[in-house]
DNA sequence: CGATATTCTAAGCACCGTTTACAAAAAGTC
DNA sequence: GACTTTTTGTAAACGGTGCTTAGAATATCG
């Protein structure tokens, strides 16, 4: 009660500073009091007394300095990794895996825990609070939180996946939520893509890029924009689905009910399913990427369909966003430096020149993982204060 | 050299403040004080004080009180319409004009200039400095800004028009700029489509809506989209650029270079074209209206055409961008209910069930001469300070 | 005419970032 | 080793901002 009720308009500037300390301190990796200053533009007792701040929440801890330089060393501040941690969780089709990172965001083998992703929610619920229990008891500080990636489509406002077209067992579900209920750490549920969105953004390559893209064409055709540095969500956070452009009125029947969609023509499960009707027998990802790899004059047909649909997909969403990077996210297509390059060649046929000049495309180096702690550590930054454009 | 240089963060939190006041006034009228402090959640003197300097500033005016309430009557604020004014100019194929409005927004006949557009660029920057001249003359106030509302796609950062595929003599040019030096008023450009979005967002059925989205079916196929209360720009501020999504691979040629872009399909040109190919003689857009409303069982593969590419250019808004409303601007399908039904109809078929129930579908009721008006408001209230989110 | 209700502003306070000044801690110099 | 130089970090005073409190201004109602 000491504190007026109204008082967050006057700690609005501090807050919103602390936060931009944060991202310098994420981006630059540990930094002195007086390398902040100088990259924040801010003064020296503001970036103090921020400092302090971010310290007493525990997101940043100090190090002791190990300069040469000339003056007095500066005392080094990072982002908290000894005295505290986030957990990633990543639900897949074929494999879940868990996470354990300091708040600096570096995930390693050491600290993943790996299932097969079972057929029953409840299961998979048990088998993931058994990995992050188990990982909690290996962490030093305090956990901040649980970030949580998941395929499909997402309400934020109802708080539930409305329905995932590749593992139905969170149709209607909140993983996160129940995982929350739990364990007692807070959670948040990440479209997998906007994590990679994120992940290129805060570990990636994406870093300082205000304007870029993230294109999933692995399974479905996921796609995460972030636009004037804010992630592209929409009314309800259901934005992105570009899968269900209709590409070919007669085309294939989708998931959706229509024909012809984009998803079903553009993505490596598309090449997959091309062929599997050729071969007669479905092969799994890596047996086509040998197949491809060793035979590719056998299947030019099919890759030279499956490249010209991507290449449609990557050319709209260039279109439509202007990004400055599009990042394309797969295994067949995009990993593949020489299809890759066919890919770019049919792009070209089809993007407003304007657009495309302005546009780099490469494809994605994030995983996954590093999206689900991206994805948590962004709510970290962002629930504590907004930013201003 | 009084003020210090840096004051910039110490006066931010006044200018957010004052922007979201104007904002209060611009939406709900002329205000009191009072009426303010409730709607804001500031308190009475930080609005009084706020108010002062809007009212300094010329962008906000005192009016006399003329309520009956019981207490002490306010003195009501209004947006300057008296002592302030913007111009709007609308330059388009056909026929350009030019506008002038108090800083309410109110665009009226009396107060508007149009002439037909000249082939030649300089002819019309001459045409349309005379009538901003003409209509300088009755200004009272001090004229604050001019919006020009332009076709064709804009490079922000080049500050010129990349190319106008209806209007060519606006190739590489920055008509506004050219009109700012020869009048010395601010003058900015806007995308049309940008345009009629900010006054949906301003003056129309948006106000309040943070998540919308403007598809202009009427020539090109321009597109805006307001995200979490933000006109999409993209990098150099040419997002939005939908027309050239293929979508019939061995349709007819586009001015872009491809075949079976969408644009070519889903506009009230594409289904004048059609109308065309079967009369033998191109009917103009009155004379279309006329025949669809007479004799549209003639016409029933043309309209049905149309019908269904505008509905997937429709639905690919919304999957791509989950807006609250959709506003379809556009004379031969979006404004005739019957027809409008249809596409609607179409549109169902080709949403996700879940974006699309969060979505309203309505025609657009703004014009682009209010588009420019809301285009050089936005800007004014924009440049002064940011906004936080 | 006084009571009541409402509007608006003046004065003082707390918080924030900035400026200024200075203390702390290293290397370089004689 | 003492002094200077360079750099880092903090304490105190100052101006700007919003908030709280108090009070003046101006209407209607009884």
């Amino acid at each position: 009660m000491t504190a007026p009720a109204n008082r967050v308009e006057s700690t609005l500037l501090r807050r919103i500073n602390e936060r931009r300390l944060l991202e310098f301190i994420q981006s630059q990796g540990p930094s002195s009091r007086a390398m902040l200053t100088r990259s924040s533009g801010l003064t020296a007792p503001t970036v103090s007394k921020a400092i302090d701040s971010l310290l007493q929440r525990g997101l940043v801890e100090e190090l002791e300095p190990v300069e040469q330089a000339l003056g007095r060393p500066g005392k080094l501040v990072r982002m908290a990794s000894h005295s505290g941690a986030v957990l990633g969780v990543v639900i897949d089709t074929q494999t879940c895996c868990s996470v354990a990172a300091g708040l600096e965001g570096t995930v390693t083998e050491e600290q993943t825990r790996r299932i097969s992703t079972p057929d029953d929610y409840t299961t998979l619920i048990d088998m993931i609070e058994r990995d992050c229990r188990s990982l909690m008891a290996g962490i030093p500080g305090k956990l901040h939180g649980i970030g949580m990636s998941v395929p499909g489509l997402i309400n934020d406002r109802l708080g539930e996946i409305v329905f995932s077209p590749n593992l139905h067992l969170l149709d209607k579900r909140n993983p996160a939520r129940d995982l929350e209920q739990r364990l007692g750490i807070p959670s948040l549920l990440i479209q997998e893509t906007d994590g990679l969105c994120l992940s290129e953004r805060i570990y990636g390559d994406a870093r300082g890029l205000d304007d870029f893209a993230v294109l999933d064409a692995a399974f479905g055709l996921g796609l995460a924009v972030m636009s004037g540095g804010h992630l592209l969500t929409g009314h309800s956070g259901m934005a992105g689905e570009i899968g269900h452009i209709t590409v070919a009125p007669d085309g294939l029947r989708c998931g959706c009910g229509n024909r012809g969609c984009l998803e079903t023509l553009a993505t490596d499960a598309a090449l997959l399913r091309m062929l599997a009707d050729k071969l007669g027998t479905p092969p799994d990802l890596e047996a086509a990427a040998d197949l491809l790899n060793d035979r590719a004059a056998d299947f030019q047909h099919e890759i030279r369909t499956a490249t010209e649909y991507l290449a449609i997909a990557i050319a709209t969403v260039i279109n439509i966003f202007n990004p400055t990077t599009l990042f394309v996210h797969g295994t067949l297509l995009a990993a593949h430096p020489d299809r890759f390059a066919r890919v770019l060649d049919r792009v070209k046929q089809r993007t407003l020149t304007a657009s495309l000049a302005d546009c780099t495309i490469v494809a994605t180096r994030s995983s996954k993982r590093q999206g689900a702690i991206a994805g948590i550590m962004h709510h970290l930054t962002n629930a504590w204060a907004p930013t201003v454009r």
